[in-house]
DNA sequence: CTATCATTAAACTATATGGTTGAACAAAGG
DNA sequence: CCTTTGTTCAACCATATAGTTTAATGATAG
């Protein structure tokens, strides 16, 4: 239970940034190594790799051993518990939309 | 375009903080001042009203003010553009999970 | 075994964040 | 106007983060 949420904190965390979002875009289509990965950024190979790191920390994506590549795939799961609390306020906040409204248009 | 990707930035790190998560579930639920969310959390009134700013930053909530107090209100949409982005990776992985199932056998 | 390629780890700097306290400002009520 | 209540702002501290460079480890090819 609390370890669900600070797994949320996490992968939230990971993807407030955009480098790391575009990373995980990659991975997200096609499986690559760390390397791979780094060419598409002017950032150094080892700033590349911690980013990746705190994907993996997040649960977004796992690291499986290809010959001397280290190739970076995406993890479903984890993304999933994300978009369904994000659900949630969804809910929440549809129930008060019209309330909402009314109170952006005394606004103007 | 660039303004977007920003604004993401903040609405993931907004949530990446599992007492923002949690205000902004309440004030989902019900408009509060920010006193009365307050009331809630052993943190002191600043630390709160910190949190709200994070939150109101990245156009999760608006401030409107009744009387003396301030009351804190959910905004729907920003929620929806984050949503959107990780169902989009919903998207692209769901073409790799075959793929990536076959894979995680190999591991064990 | 050695040389090489890919990755990890460590040490460091600069900046951002979460939290505090205390002072200043704003609105309402006497 | 003065006081009270609710909020904001500024200064400060501790810790976390993003990035760098350099050294160390792992795996493969010869």
């Amino acid at each position: 239970m609390v370890e669900q949420r600070i797994q949320l904190d996490l992968v939230f965390a990971a993807l407030s940034d955009s480098t790391r979002r575009d990373i995980l875009a990659r991975v997200a289509k096609i499986e690559m190594s760390i390397g791979e990965i780094a060419e598409h950024y002017k950032m150094t190979f080892a700033g590349i790799a911690k980013h990746v790191k705190v994907l993996e920390r997040a649960g977004l994506v796992i690291k499986k051993r290809r010959g001397k590549e280290q190739v970076v795939i995406i993890v479903p799961s984890s993304l999933s518990i994300a978009s369904s609390h994000i659900e949630q306020y969804a809910k929440m906040w549809s129930e008060r939309f019209n309330q909402l409204e009314t109170l952006l248009k005394e606004e103007k």
